[in-house]
DNA sequence: GATACCGGTATACTTTAGGAAACCGGTATA
DNA sequence: TATACCGGTTTCCTAAAGTATACCGGTATC
């Protein structure tokens, strides 16, 4: 669930180059997947960009974010608790007050996603000027 | 089509936090959504890996990705061309041969990959020694 | 003359991601 | 007593991604 299925890129060795020895297909492109997972998706990355200014609310967040639904803002919020990228705390208030806060691990994203912003920058100019 | 649509992240100043001005939502993310819609999909990163060990034949990439369709290769090819990360060249030959190569653009892919494959193969560790 | 390879395309189908709307118990507010 | 907010869940539905299968013209092989 929380990491890439092994046997979708499992290994044959008849049909693959003889650059790949049998790991490497896997050690190769399953963590790539991984971090790829974490990160695509059409709210995930709003959402975890929403939390990196500091803790949120559930209905805060949702409203921060233009159509995004309660559905898929609770699916999104578990999938980053169960990859341990947030936290969710339940304050015993009335009404019950929850806020979810990266992680310290979940911080830790920021500067791949610091790398991806500057690939995709330059790609973006690039296609852009072609035009 | 090769770049991610504004709209999908346009900003609502009476929603987004103060801590967002009003092009930040945008620069922040659009780049970043680029980048992640070129790696993400199916087939993507394995077609790109392929790629990596020198110039393919089309049946030969096909060949080398169990499950792979045809229709699914050639959707992939022809976007990776249309992002200048891969060059066709068909060859005057009989039957024609065709062959698609990673351009000099597409192996600036390789940082960004090696970066993802580091934070995901550190994720992978975390949630595997959880278990 | 039949079969197989090349580099694909076309059509129809299934599966997955995501959206719309209604609803839940509990509490506060008018 | 009615309405609204909180943090969600449930159900049903659409749209997008991906799969299966057959097919194309051209050439080479048996």
């Amino acid at each position: 669930m929380y990491i890439c299925n092994m046997e979708l890129i499992e290994h044959d060795k008849r049909k693959c180059p003889t650059h790949f020895s049998t790991g490497e297909c896997k050690t190769r492109l399953l963590p790539v997947k991984d971090a790829l997972d974490i990160l695509s998706g059409k709210w995930k990355l709003q959402i975890i960009l929403s939390l990196t200014f500091g803790k949120k609310r559930f209905k805060q967040i949702q409203r921060e974010i233009p159509g995004l639904t309660p559905k898929m803002l609770s699916k999104e919020l578990k999938e980053l608790e169960m990859n341990e990228l947030a936290s969710r705390h339940v304050y015993d208030t009335s009404p019950v007050t929850v806020e979810y806060e990266l992680t310290a691990y979940g911080k830790t994203l920021k500067p791949l996603i610091g790398e991806l912003h500057k690939w995709g920058s330059k790609h973006r100019k690039r296609i852009i000027a072609r035009k």
